[in-house]
DNA sequence: GGGTTGATGTTC
DNA sequence: AACATCAACCCG
């Protein structure tokens, strides 16, 4: 199976996140399959980084698609995204959960948790069991330039049930449908239907 | 099980 | 000042 390309990524950034669900995303020696996304598009979507931060604008603006997009939320968790551009809308989409598949171990001496539902149910734990840093920052993830062991691959058995809910954890475009999950699969951060709404 | 709290640093 | 989070702790 190849590596996902350029393509795949300049499509709408609704679309990409869909499809996202039940790709295999390896990551030098660990790998799981992606079961939560959540698109933020660059616009009319006020809790995307884009509305509020120059940086970001610029990023989006000067990389390709399929460039990783990460940063440090809270003061102490690395949240890893994928710039996608080219399409109907562009984005960023944020990689939630994993179902871990290979490097287990190298994962649960970074997370400290033995169980695998525990391992990557989260934007912050996914990249805590994957060592992802801020170093990481701009790490191109298709065609020529990207790391060897590094890059999204179409998984041999296909996701199940892909449904959409509120996004997670945000407090502005509370109400859009915008994070994908595979349904029922114990290893996404909050199961569908259980995002709380923040009040106000 | 469910709710609450505090840690921590970058960006604006 | 806000923030795309998490684990530890309480209560039951």
């Amino acid at each position: 199976m190849p590596y996902l390309g350029t393509a795949f990524f300049e499509r709408d950034v609704l679309t990409v996140a869909r499809d996202l669900i039940g790709v295999e995303f390896d990551w030098h020696g660990c790998a799981g399959i992606i079961v939560e996304t959540e698109a933020y598009a660059v616009e009319g979507d006020l809790a995307c980084h884009t509305a509020s931060r120059p940086s970001a604008r610029d990023f989006v603006k000067s990389k390709p698609a399929g460039t990783a997009y990460v940063y440090l939320n809270y003061g102490m968790y690395w949240l890893f995204n994928l710039l996608v551009k080219g399409g109907e809308r562009d984005g960023l989409i944020l990689i939630r959960a994993l179902e871990p598949r290979r490097g287990l171990k190298q994962m649960q001496q970074r997370r400290n948790r033995i169980k695998p539902e525990d391992l990557c149910s989260g934007p912050g734990k996914l990249a805590t069991a994957l060592g992802i840093f801020g170093t990481h920052h701009g790490t191109v993830m298709i065609g020529r330039g990207k790391p060897a062991g590094v890059g999204l691959k179409m998984a041999a058995d296909p996701a199940h049930e892909v449904v959409s809910d509120i996004r997670v954890g945000i407090s502005q475009a509370v109400d859009f449908p915008w994070r994908f999950l595979s349904n029922h699969s114990p290893h996404v951060s909050v199961k569908f239907g259980k995002v709380k709404v923040p009040a106000t």
